[in-house]
DNA sequence: GTGAAAGCGCTAACAC
DNA sequence: GTGTTAGCGCTTTCAC
């Protein structure tokens, strides 16, 4: 057992005692001058620039799988989502990508985390020695819930109803709701109907009915309320086109099945918005250069990433040290809509 | 320093040794009986069975850090894509997913790498201690190839062009480019040109151009190849309503393009197919609803996600144990485009 | 203020 | 066939 019998290590990178050998110091004391800030560790100014020079000058970084084992903690965090949900497109695409740059700024890396196949395997990933928290894109199933109980993982959910056991950051469907409808109504609609797809069962689409029919009501029109649900965006157009009284103005619930119901109105010579407006939600592409470009409601999308972010890393500082089951009180955060006007609302035709 | 003098752990995970012991066996046994498959280690059946139960009734789950660190691996590989605007970006969306599926298959997940600020930082994530290969999105920075000479990261490149020393996995585009031009060459089209956006670099730009340059050649029209590159779709159409002479079929680069000369078209009551044809690529939404819905040439994202994740774990487990410069020979796989007629293409009219 | 020593929980040679 | 031993490269008490 001599010293070091072994042959010369095969040219990988430098480590913590290589560079306390080299800087004349212990791996212990490299470790406090690199890691922690000068104000709060007992180091010589001497010693830390000392320690510094010589990491530098080896071209030392601290391998990431040690640090994690010895620190017990994995600097990544779980991006979670439903495996259909577009997470590089729509409004999607803008979440992650602010999400993605105010993790970075603490030092935090994001594991994609698409929630497919059995669910009961999903804890395969989202576990502590995995992952120090969480970020999740809704829609977010049942289990989700559990699994953070279980694992006391901090966690927050990006556009979930805010009723959760969990950390919440999501638009302010109410506002942006009544941004729309007071735009409509000012206009002059009052036959102003909401649609949505049948199949959608996200919870916004019932918080955006809701503030529709808040601003019907509000307007003294709650009698005229009309809540839509279809297939598909031709069902809607073709009981449109039937009806002898029809709306002025339509609601979609967002930009997918506007777009819809472009195609299926000009598809049978209904012009919009000449004879009649249609508005919706989410300001992305192609709403800009649909035919008309549309008017829409925009979630705030960087500014949800942002938020998400810093209050993830505000969980798991909490979080540090204390027992898993200790589980913060939810926090919920609504970040406020705002309305771009476009080309496919106008006031209604006179009579 | 007596064998087990201190307190009882603090109901954490059971480990290998919590195991070991309960079934009477050391570590390492259990470590082969759960890691190795049967036929590639020398466990007794009855042992193998002992120590999976007794792992079973403890519920033990291997640490992900402590793995990491003693096999050197991080079961992890990096998802690299750049920040802005994924030139792709619908397709990208099915690229991922299947992607992620085919990766998840070989126990591997996905850290989103973006790369975003200061590129001498992006080797912070990209390096060996915390990735074992990496998925690219196209478009790369030049950057990243030197990144790969210097780590001998396995590496895979999604739709980038071949000539990389990088291994690639592309759509054909000569392929899909020759079924769209014959499709407009058979509705009796002779003046066609072809259109990208000015600013868009992306090498499937000249590809593109190349295939349909190719296909008039072939065609007996290599006087009439003309290519036109502007700054917006506003631009094109302004230009395209002065010309004497005009072309009877666009072929737009991508669907973005496409969707806003459709929407400068019909602003300047053009209409589509009947004055003019447009065709373009990517099948993403929402081609599939424009007015009118758009003959694209599709992608095939599926299949480039499969395939870039089965060659990155080829290369990652070729590599195990060599020297990190022993870069294999980049392999290139060419995956077929396909056509979706719709209705924006039409015979000319004659005249 | 700095260093020594003990792990973190696992894997992989190599004895037995 | 199975157990023993020695790390993986770092962080973190705790002596000095």
């Amino acid at each position: 057992m001599e010293d070091l019998p072994r042959t010369v290590k095969p040219r990988s990178q430098p480590t913590l005692q290589d560079v306390a050998r080299a800087a004349g110091l212990s791996p212990a004391t490299i470790s406090l001058a690199l890691n922690r800030r000068p104000e709060e560790c007992t180091l010589t100014d001497a010693t830390r620039r000392r320690a510094i020079a010589a990491a530098r000058k080896l071209g030392y970084r601290p391998n990431f799988r040690a640090r994690a084992l010895a620190s017990r903690r994995n600097f990544t965090v779980g991006f979670v989502f439903a495996r259909e949900a577009p997470i590089l497109s729509g409004v999607n695409e803008h979440i992650v990508v602010a999400l993605t740059d105010a993790l970075h700024q603490h030092n935090y890396h994001q594991l994609m985390v698409p929630l497919i196949g059995d669910p009961a395997r999903w804890s395969e990933v989202i576990r502590p020695d995995r992952l120090d928290g969480c970020i999740m894109l809704s829609p977010l199933p049942e289990q989700l819930e559990q699994l953070q109980a279980e694992t006391g993982l901090p966690m927050v959910a990006i556009n979930e109803r805010a009723d959760l056991p969990i950390s919440v950051v999501a638009p302010d469907e109410q506002m942006g709701t009544k941004l729309l409808m007071d735009h409509l109504l000012q206009l002059g609609h009052r036959d102003i109907v909401y649609v949505h797809a049948a199949a959608n069962v996200h919870y916004s689409v019932q918080q955006r009915a809701d503030g529709y029919a808040a601003a019907m009501r509000a307007a003294g029109l709650g009698d005229r309320i009309r809540i839509a649900s279809h297939a598909t965006a031709a069902e809607f157009v073709d009981r449109y086109l039937q009806e002898p009284h029809k709306p002025t103005a339509i609601v979609a619930y967002d930009h997918i099945l506007a777009i819809g119901l472009l195609h299926d109105l000009a598809a049978r010579g209904v012009r919009v918005p000449q004879d009649v407006s249609v508005a919706t939600f989410n300001d992305v592409f192609p709403v800009a250069m649909t035919i008309p470009p549309l008017t829409t409601v925009a979630v705030p999308a960087a500014a949800m990433g942002r938020a998400a972010a810093e209050l993830l890393v505000q969980l798991i500082n909490k979080s540090k040290g204390k027992a898993p089951s200790s589980v913060e009180h939810p926090h919920t955060q609504l970040l406020p809509e705002t309305l771009v006007v476009r080309r496919s609302t106008a006031a209604p035709r006179r009579g």
